[in-house]
DNA sequence: TCATTTAGATGATGATTGTAATCTTAATTA
DNA sequence: TAATTAAGATTACAATCATCATCTAAATGA
């Protein structure tokens, strides 16, 4: 059936980033295959490399998209007022029990953070770019550098709350950082 | 050369658990090999099966044995005071920038933790486990639940500052963890 | 419209890896 | 001490995977 149009090649390019940002956060970097993910894109693994020179863009990218989903909100607040709405927001979602469950369309840093540490090349890249960028969303004016101080208990309590064994003591991980997320 | 007596059979049976601890921390558990760790214990993959049924049990041993190294000094504390003193060193050590540069011999669960959610079996257990434990120690008599918030921070801290790019920004992250640690 | 290009399918290749089989030799044990 | 057992070495095997080669048919561009 190939060749297919310049559009549907941008659509197909789009959905690979989608299904690997997807699979990697539920099953892991390297867990997850190339055939894998194209197969979850409705493709086989043959296209792949006219898209991507190898699995490790496929990882930048893809984990570029995912932090670009999970701060979307942010980023398209303008006005002070919306921006602290969203941040805000941003907050109560992240330290839900709907996000510990869910790591499929969560935060990257939360479900891939001990794997891609060992990342190098442009992930790696994308890896330290995703940290300034969140942190900055997250600090306030004054202070750059508290917003690493407060991604770094959000990091930490869905990390935790996902190793609990059981839904309580997760509910209780999440609830407790929610309450001491203004005075870190 | 062998058969080895029952008291070599421990040791290497020991030093297998130090090799992997130490392998999987830094280098990730799905990139390591067995043969890898058999051969950072001195000898050659042959043998692994006479420890272990397999990888999997590998894995979850390995990751008791670097808890127990992890708390071991706040494990030995008796009296109220040790406790206190070494719940202090244990964080002090926790957010410092040697423990940030040095995975091999800190905390699996900063090392391992996105990695080591999707474990299944007695690892999982064992993670769960861990868990339990450190908070527990972390806490304070009065609140258990507080060990999971102080715990989300040290361990949200330490993998940003593993993530940061540069040294400078790592040791900040760390530093403001510190101050933020006794509000949380 | 015709020649060229190329997205994606199919199939192949070489490397890696977890695990099993077999062998050797020394520790057990009777 | 003789017979048995088993730790670890060597070798083998099947599965998985990233990447490449080739084929196809449709989209380009002239």
């Amino acid at each position: 059936m190939p060749r297919v149009s310049e559009a549907e090649k941008r659509k197909s390019h789009s959905k690979i980033l989608d299904a690997a940002a997807s699979l990697f956060m539920e099953n892991g970097i390297e867990t997850t295959s190339v055939a894998e993910v194209m197969s979850k894109a409705g493709m086989t693994h043959g296209g792949f490399y006219r898209h991507f020179s190898g699995k490790d863009e496929l990882v930048a990218q893809a984990f570029r998209r995912a932090v670009d989903n999970a701060v979307s909100a942010m980023d398209r607040a303008e006005t002070p007022q919306q921006k602290a709405t969203a941040r805000k927001d941003y907050v109560e979602v992240y330290l839900s029990f709907d996000h510990v469950m869910d790591k499929r369309n969560g935060c990257p840093i939360a479900a891939l953070g001990s794997e891609v540490g060992r990342a190098q090349g442009s992930t790696s890249d994308e890896v330290s770019d995703a940290l300034l960028r969140v942190a900055s969303l997250l600090s306030d004016g004054e202070d750059q550098t508290n917003g690493y101080a407060r991604l770094a208990l959000l990091v930490g309590a869905v990390t935790l709350a996902r190793l609990s064994a059981d839904p309580e003591t997760a509910k209780s991980v999440v609830e407790r950082a929610r309450a001491a997320y203004g005075r870190v």
